[in-house]
DNA sequence: AGCCGTCTGTACGCTATGGCACAGTGTATT
DNA sequence: AATACACTGTGCCATAGCGTACAGACGGCT
């Protein structure tokens, strides 16, 4: 990596100083990432971290007996690697692309010895994990509470929150999985959702019309998480 | 605290050699944990850090909108403060007591600067902290993929772990808030569990009386976050 | 152009759980 | 002993979401 070459879209290391970002960007290795590429392995040691610039990466928890359920979401605003900043070697979930995307690859080891030599590195990183902690809880509650409907809506909002243009590409299959319920479901609260005006909907594409308004439709179940990133990580996770 | 008290119940402060015990419990002051005491709160500034030797604390997120669920517990296996840990100043839960008990009160920058020094300690926190997300995690697959017995099973193993009886004190209503469900569905749901000769349950009151049954009711959605536990502080979460 | 596989729309009955309401039964209080 | 309160048991209807099935629509391939 060209150490000159500070137009990172990677939330995290724009907010690196030079000293810390000078740590780690020398052993990065630009690398795309597409779907569906697995970028850590539940149960298995992390050999590399990954750095998302763009696309999006799904961390599911699988239960035994096949159906998974996603317990958090990766963008540009984050990276993998949770278990490594926490000083541990193997992740419990998996995580794997799901909008496709480019970003860079780190050794594990680097990251450690890094977080090891730079106290502002840990700090920003711990800070991250705390940061998808949040993310987490916010995921137990929407799921205790909310409507299928409003689960779509945060979802939704989510993954727009990393993603650039207005469309979302993925079937209705794969949001069931996410969300952890049935395929006609998603069908169903999408035209809900498109009824009221605020997205619509085609054959493998949903284009968000109005952000504001699935704000509300999520019914507090969306906000609270990216707020908890603001404060802790310093820029706003939505553009 | 007198240094030499080495019959710590607590698993954190078992796990830690004398080295970086010293660190900490001198700065250690024994508290009575009794109901319903809030040793955490939402969006505020950690003061102290309580360190369980016996009772339940719940970690509990809040709806805005008045609805809570819980996210977490905590009892002699750990400790509270997990944001501290990560280096931050204010968690993003609420944490109160469930069942009294008694532990040490330890103010939040003794811990921050014994972490600073010791990197055992270190580790062994932040390896905590992993095994806290495994069982947020595991939360997010009960709440999604499990029936409310099942649910009502593994909160009862979770519970059983950290405490030292066979009975369990509290009534359906806490229970019912806890799990995020109605009230009148645990009661429904208990008489389900004793039918089959796993509990006994009367007023205020639940006996364990086959725990293995119980795991096998859990269908999976206990387990896991356990044997992380185990793995990560290197010893069972259960007696 | 025509075919075929994938994705989406819809429908039907079923089950789990919610909301509510109220009666019954312990337990504490005086 | 009487009373009051908290807790538990139960019932009824409403509804969200499941399992399943199938038809229609789109789009890539030959």
């Amino acid at each position: 990596m060209d150490d000159e070459q500070l137009n990172f879209r990677n939330e995290l290391l724009r907010a690196m100083s030079p000293q810390e970002r000078d740590l780690i960007v020398p052993h990065m290795k630009p690398i795309t990432l597409d779907v569906p590429l697995i970028l850590e392995m539940e149960n298995t040691p992390v050999g590399d971290i990954y750095i998302v610039e763009s696309g999006l990466a799904s961390i599911v928890a699988r239960f035994p007996g096949g159906r998974d359920i996603e317990v958090g979401i990766v963008g540009r605003e984050g990276m993998t690697g949770a278990a490594v900043m926490l000083g541990g070697d193997q992740s419990a979930n998996r995580t794997f692309m799901q909008v496709s995307g480019h970003g860079f690859k780190l050794p594990a080891p680097i990251l450690s010895s890094a977080m090891e030599e730079s106290r502002a590195l840990r700090n920003l990183l711990l800070a991250y994990v705390q940061a998808l902690l949040a993310q987490t809880t916010s995921t137990v509650l929407a799921n205790g509470h909310a409507k299928l409907e409003e689960r779509l809506a945060r979802w939704l909002l989510m993954v727009h929150d990393r993603t650039d243009g207005m469309t979302i590409s993925l079937t209705h299959e794969f949001l069931a999985v996410m969300l952890g319920v049935r395929r006609a479901g998603v069908t169903v609260a999408l035209h809900l959702l498109e009824g009221k005006g605020l997205i619509r909907s085609t054959r493998r594409q949903i284009v968000i019309l109005n952000r504001r308004g699935l704000i509300e439709e999520a019914h507090g179940s969306y906000g609270a998480a990216e707020e908890e990133y603001r404060r802790l990580i310093g820029s706003p996770l939505a553009r």
